[in-house]
DNA sequence: ATAGTGACCATATGCTAATTCGGTCACTCG
DNA sequence: CGAGTGACCGAATTAGCATATGGTCACTAT
């Protein structure tokens, strides 16, 4: 039951047929190895074994490593996204959604850190490299982001002097603390309270 | 005995006489030294030669390289405080001093970045590994902020239901892609207008 | 007692050779 | 023709070692 709303550019790095015949086994050896060794201790090799075929045909699919590195980054943001998205579709308000949206992005992010602590690596390095996979992932995010405040000025919630582009961007320049993958490690001790802070903050500057 | 709450002393990792001609003269040489080779490229050896005593004189006076590494960083942040200091104090209004001071830390720290590349590098390994001289530093923006806050508070042009500790901790959070050297490197592109964006942002937030 | 140092040690750093690894291509096989 | 690969290449990484460097201490000279 994969979502298929619009994918942005995720095929980036693809080769050959896109449907999800070998492809797929790709990706699945490549979490597990990079989840369990890492990126950089993993070599293309390793994962031509895995699916029982040669490196070469690996890049029969994939246009480099790193092609294979966005693709798993690309997955674990994308659930990141999906948690945050879910948390706060079931929410009434769009205080709450904003509250909820982002609560779980930072949660999920964390859960991403101590429970996989090399995938989160990989998010790390994607974020710092600005690889397309995590400029995608901001876009989704800072997407959404504006759906919520749109929201909220219909509803009256929000405020709408401000021009929305400069209302999101600096929101999402606010909550880099605890997005950017460098600084949310940075930032663990205090959390979740330091977060919530950030938020009242905002939404007290979203008020009418 | 020593203060009870750990503020970072500003001359933690001294030895010896606290006011003493050599110890000016070893910063000296360790400003001009590190600003041309860096930190890394430069021996606490050549440190010793260019004020023409031996190496072991000099730990007559510091704990460890790093300690001098801290005294030059923690020399560069206090020239940035002080100058948003000074643009802050010939401000009229709260309001005024809040966009001064930031927008002056921000201007001042690009200019060491392009201007002092590798003394930039310095202060931002500092703020990663969060040496005392970093955290002195952000405790007296933070100390800065509190009274911004408190003189707009006074004067009305600010809210007063928020707790102070509160309103602080947020905005150093929310500003940190603008103090932070490698955020603020990272968001390079889009100052000072990204900033201006986020200080209205806050400056929203703190009306009453 | 104070100012100052050479000799010394353990670790970090730089360097070179050997190896591995990412990536390509001509090629086979069915 | 398409699925699949062994052999190959240059760039990157590792291993091992020589050297440099951070840091200390007993010591001298004043």
């Amino acid at each position: 039951m994969t979502t298929d709303h619009a994918l942005p550019d995720a095929a980036a790095g693809h080769r050959g047929p896109a449907d999800h015949a070998i492809r797929q086994q790709i990706i699945d050896a490549a979490d597990a190895h990079f989840g369990r060794f890492g990126y950089g201790k993993t070599t293309v090799a390793d994962l031509a074994k895995a699916i029982g075929f040669s490196k070469a045909y690996i890049y029969k699919f994939f246009d480099s490593k790193q092609a294979i590195g966005e693709a798993i980054c690309a997955q674990c943001l994308e659930k990141i996204l999906s948690a945050a998205l879910l948390s706060a579709a079931d929410a009434r308000s769009a205080t709450e959604k904003f509250r909820k949206f982002f609560s779980t992005i930072t949660l999920k992010s964390t859960e991403l850190l101590f429970q996989e602590r090399l995938l989160y690596d990989l998010a790390a390095n994607s974020a710092t490299e600005q690889w397309p996979s995590a400029l995608g992932y901001l876009a989704r995010v800072e997407e959404t982001l504006r759906e919520i405040i749109l929201l909220g000025r219909e509803t009256g919630e929000f405020e709408r002097k401000t021009p929305l582009d400069e209302t999101c961007s600096a929101i999402m320049l606010a909550m880099q603390p605890f997005m950017h993958p460098l600084l949310l490690e940075f930032n663990l001790d205090g959390l979740p309270e330091a977060q919530t802070r950030v938020i009242n903050l905002i939404l007290r500057s979203l008020a009418p």
